[in-house]
DNA sequence: CGTAACCTTGACAGACTTCAAGGTACGTGG
DNA sequence: CCACGTACCTTGAAGTCTGTCAAGGTTACG
């Protein structure tokens, strides 16, 4: 079966590396570390597993030992408030790392949930802290991976902060579309792993209300939507239609 | 003047300093580090400024060279939206580094501002991370620090994609408080340094609905306001009202 | 002392949520 | 292979919270 964020296209960059740390080359690519050096990191980095469609990788409260680097798949982060109810906080595809907000606190701050089934490396962090001494590179790359997080978040806080509901949906689908044609997928074509309720509770909004600005994003022309599967018809005027957020 | 966020009590922690890098004693103190080694870091992380009330530490769009470490102050940070409206992103008080968000695009991302004349304590970043390298325990703390970040900014994510006025504001407020107490203030009694609007676009909201919140809370007999001047009465009724936010 | 910036409160409007009903897709078991 | 059940999605109508507009009051600073 068709399905743009695992298995429509073959990762151009996976395929080269060959190696059980392929989606660690988030980290390695653009440091431009020699092949024995990754070939060294790939040693230090060996376990790798399977997660299946609605398993746990972490929850929260768990003890904090490993990031996570996403070799294929799709996972969301959430956290369970004190009401019961899970709030989404985070969506990760191949080749991003999970864990980043468990360094501190030396626990899990949320669960990790698979929404299709996926495979991570699992990065233990200590291990990467002492490469990281060695390879200053890897720990400056590792540095900006943890300052684009807070960047992520920062603007999803301006999204919940200020945007109403079809803007908060296209910034969402613009974010998708860009994070998948980095990876080698259709920037315009995709399917969505997340349900209206979990795309609502990313997004501050409730699952109907997701539902309505889908419908609305498409009468009006600029995507067009079948359940799970999106494709972004107008880019340009879904770009504009968030520069013209609630004033 | 009284003034709870800089002036109204002397940091137990700075006082024993005494040294250019007090406030850096965020990254140092919690790794144990002996005072030679502290001294090694202060040679390196020399320069030191004021920014008064209403200037701007960094201009989005900046070259990123170095962070920030709060000496004594307040700030806050603010995204410049398309639409020519600023929404502040996060509130800075002393002990805490500024800049984390820069690292990656290797610009400034948002605009700094001092609500208060303030100290600060220039971190070049590249220096930082070469002490890094040398001292692991460093390292180790300034991770922790941008995990922390991180969790911050999840709980605002949190706050605003699923609790109302009221709710956001007692949040607010029990953060302040949890801040200031760590640094040896009063958790139950302080000045705010951000005017309604500030506080209102941190946390998703009009001025109006800002200054009701305050006289709702303050009706319930939660807290004490006058403009700026604020008491907590009830810290447990306050953080009861967070968890039976909206469901 | 006066002006500008900031805060408070009211009334009304708008956006999102809530409640409800019905439809669609997917997977499991017969 | 089909039937059925569950999970998910869509749409409508009514209600609630926040935003908007407006007026007046207070504070701070030159």
């Amino acid at each position: 079966m068709y399905n743009a964020v695992t298995d429509s296209f073959v990762d151009p960059q996976q395929k080269k590396s060959g190696c059980i740390t392929c989606s660690f080359r988030e980290l390695c690519l653009p440091v431009g570390l020699t092949d024995p050096e990754i070939e060294h990191l790939g040693n230090l980095i060996r376990h790798k597993f399977k997660v299946r469609r609605g398993e746990y990788l972490s929850h929260a409260g768990a003890d904090f030992k490993s990031l996570y680097a996403v070799k294929n798949g799709f996972f969301k982060t959430c956290i369970l408030k004190v009401d019961g109810h899970q709030q989404v906080t985070g969506f990760y595809m191949t080749g991003e790392l999970l864990g980043l907000d468990a360094i501190s606190p030396e626990k899990h701050t949320c669960d990790t949930i698979a929404l299709v089934d996926s495979e991570v490396c699992e990065v233990p962090f200590k291990k990467l802290e002492e490469i990281g001494h060695s390879i200053p590179s890897l720990l400056r790359q590792f540095h900006k991976i943890m300052s684009r997080e807070i960047v992520q978040d920062r603007n999803i806080m301006v999204l919940l902060g200020s945007m109403r509901a079809e803007e908060r949906l296209a910034a969402f689908l613009l974010n998708l579309s860009t994070r998948l044609s980095r990876r080698g997928y259709s920037p315009t074509n995709f399917i969505l792993r997340a349900t209206r309720e979990d795309i609502g509770s990313y997004l501050g909004l409730k699952l109907e209300t997701v539902s309505r600005a889908f419908s609305k994003l498409q009468e009006e022309g600029l995507i067009s939507v079948n359940i799970k599967h999106v494709t972004l018809r107008d880019i340009d005027k879904l770009n504009f239609r968030i520069g013209n957020s609630a004033e």
